[in-house]
DNA sequence: GACCGGCTCCCCCACGCGGGGGAGGCCGCC
DNA sequence: GGCGGCCTCCCCCGCGTGGGGGAGCCGGTC
């Protein structure tokens, strides 16, 4: 069965690209739209998707407000994909504190989009974002630290992740590991994904911002 | 003039090896050869070599003590490269604690050898050893701060290693910072350089480890 | 038995990355 | 004035990287 999507957004025009972009694949569709926070809920409530893709800033309810009273008040609650404009919005770390599950930013490629929602839906929560919410939630390294349990890392992704921290190449992760050098593309591969890291130096940062390693 | 360098290893294999590598540069001129940590007071005095590749391991006298020995009584004093078989040499950090400009591991690549004596005999001295000097004297983070600023970044570098330091790519650190990005390639190489960096991957280790930016 | 997840290895392919050059403009220092 | 450092941008080129597939093996689960 498809990956179902609420679309939350003010701007029709945001409605319809993420309309348009996520309604392409076969295996997403998009359920419904709202305009505002405010009737997040009910439309929750009615359609039960998925994923709820969630402006940050929007007139009546913003995103934030939204997050909070899908997840206070339907169970089981949907995943919620933050989405904002700007990178360094304050307003996505307190949506991320609210319980989001990630974040998305709108100039990303379709592709990305399309990766994000299936990513978030299948309940794998980027890593980024759950650093991002670890850290916005104090600096606490010891929710980053889960959170970084929560990317479910295989011992054997979490050995390579390790050796790519000490800024070893594939094939020297391959020496190291006694593996073959296909073997440690398919780990960092997994690594990458799991982490929402686009290359391995987002995952070495990924992995020093949760804690996994530390300077020293 | 060329920069002069002496070779102290006990195996002549290794030593033979090093002068080949380093005599078919026309910047570089091996001075002499010492077996042994005893020989390399008397032969720097006499010599005043720029740059001594020093064997860590090594009987009468270990790389460590020679160095030691060295520092203590040659003035100006030559830097000192030490030169290790194993890549976690216990011994590399004492060395390095003890006034070491700079390491090199003995299955380097001729060209990476050639660049780390070019290195260290610039003053330059590799942020990598630095780094990992300051980790072996405490994991103090005073030192390794000042390790980094050694390494004298100019203002631009510095920023980019920043935007590195937030897994942007050269292009998105372009758009950021307002430049071409043939511009941030020209710093990203100059950073991986003054690192002493293979690629980002190591930069941003390096960051992280120098205190340069931290997690949070 | 069938199934699934983890681990291993293989293919092809596009692209960003990093190294090697060079060049011009700007500014401060001697 | 000359010089060097910094910043900016350009060329070419090789290669590692990462994404897209697929496949076999094993051990645990149902």
């Amino acid at each position: 069965m498809p990956i179902t999507v609420l679309l939350v957004d003010d701007e029709p025009l945001v409605r319809a690209g993420l309309r348009a972009i996520l309604e392409a694949q076969p295996d997403i569709e998009v359920m419904g739209e709202a305009a505002d926070g405010a009737a997040v809920v009910p439309m929750v409530r009615q359609l039960r998707p998925d994923v709820v893709a969630m402006d940050v800033r929007m007139p009546l309810l913003d995103g934030i407000e939204a997050t909070r009273a899908v997840l206070r008040t339907v169970q089981p609650p949907p995943k919620i994909m933050v989405v904002t404009t700007f990178e360094n919005d304050e307003y996505v770390y307190d949506a991320l504190r609210a319980g989001a599950d990630g974040f998305l930013l709108k100039r990303a490629a379709p592709a990305e989009i399309v990766q994000a929602v299936r990513t978030v839906a299948a309940g794998d929560s980027l890593l980024f974002p759950a650093v991002l919410r670890a850290i916005a939630a104090g600096r606490g390294n010891e929710r980053a630290r889960a959170a970084m349990e929560k990317a479910a890392l295989t011992a054997r992704e979490a050995e390579v992740l390790r050796q790519m921290a000490r800024g070893l190449s594939n094939a020297e992760i391959a020496a190291t590991l006694l593996l073959g050098s296909e073997t440690v593309k398919t780990h960092v591969s997994a690594v990458l994904a799991k982490l929402g890291a686009r290359d391995r130096t987002q995952a070495v940062i990924a992995a020093y911002e949760s804690g996994f390693v530390t300077p020293g």
